[in-house]
DNA sequence: GAAGTGAGCCCCG
DNA sequence: CGGGGCTCACTTC
């Protein structure tokens, strides 16, 4: 799917959203996909009309990312942040119980499987530096000022 | 500010 | 086990 913000890849099923991926090179991101969901039996296609409008209204889609268990409660604490807000890792790490787990969490952010629908763009360090983006550190501030910009609009990024 | 370093936790090979 | 990562705080320049 192309968007205003790039291209994306996607994997979901039945249940709802597995992967949401921006797409730097089409080979590689193909690649990757492969690797994560080849033991499961996928077929590729265009997104689909509804998927597209679930992605740009953020609604009736439910995620569904796989990851180990300390992953998903991180994944579920960026769920929390609300959009055109930042937090630090350190923050992170304390609202999940152990300041000494920065790092991992840093690294269970980086491997966030659903871009942008969980917010791991929102997470900066605690000294206020925007660092650390597997897409870019301009396509992290770039979907930062559009959260800041759109604030007091109803309306949606993606 | 920038650059270097030890601590510390989770994950992968 | 060992090393590295989307870190942090501290030191030194």
């Amino acid at each position: 799917m192309e968007t205003n913000l790039g291209v994306f890849v996607a994997v979901h099923s039945q249940v709802g959203l597995h992967y949401l991926h921006f797409v730097n090179e089409e080979e590689s991101a193909l690649r990757n996909v492969q690797d994560f969901y080849g033991k499961y039996d996928i077929q590729k296609g265009e997104m689909s009309p509804e998927l597209k409008s679930k992605l740009f209204s953020h609604k009736g889609l439910k995620l569904l990312p796989l990851g180990t268990d300390f992953q998903l409660r991180v994944w579920q604490k960026l769920t929390s942040i609300p959009s055109g807000e930042k937090r630090s890792y350190k923050q992170l790490a304390l609202e999940l119980g152990d300041k000494k787990a920065v790092r991992a969490v840093g690294t269970a952010i980086g491997a966030n499987p659903i871009a942008y629908l969980i917010p791991c763009h929102r997470v900066i360090q605690s000294s206020g530096k925007l660092a650390g983006f597997r897409w870019g550190l301009e396509r992290k501030n770039a979907l930062l000022n559009l959260e800041r910009l759109s604030l007091h609009t109803a309306s949606h990024v993606i």
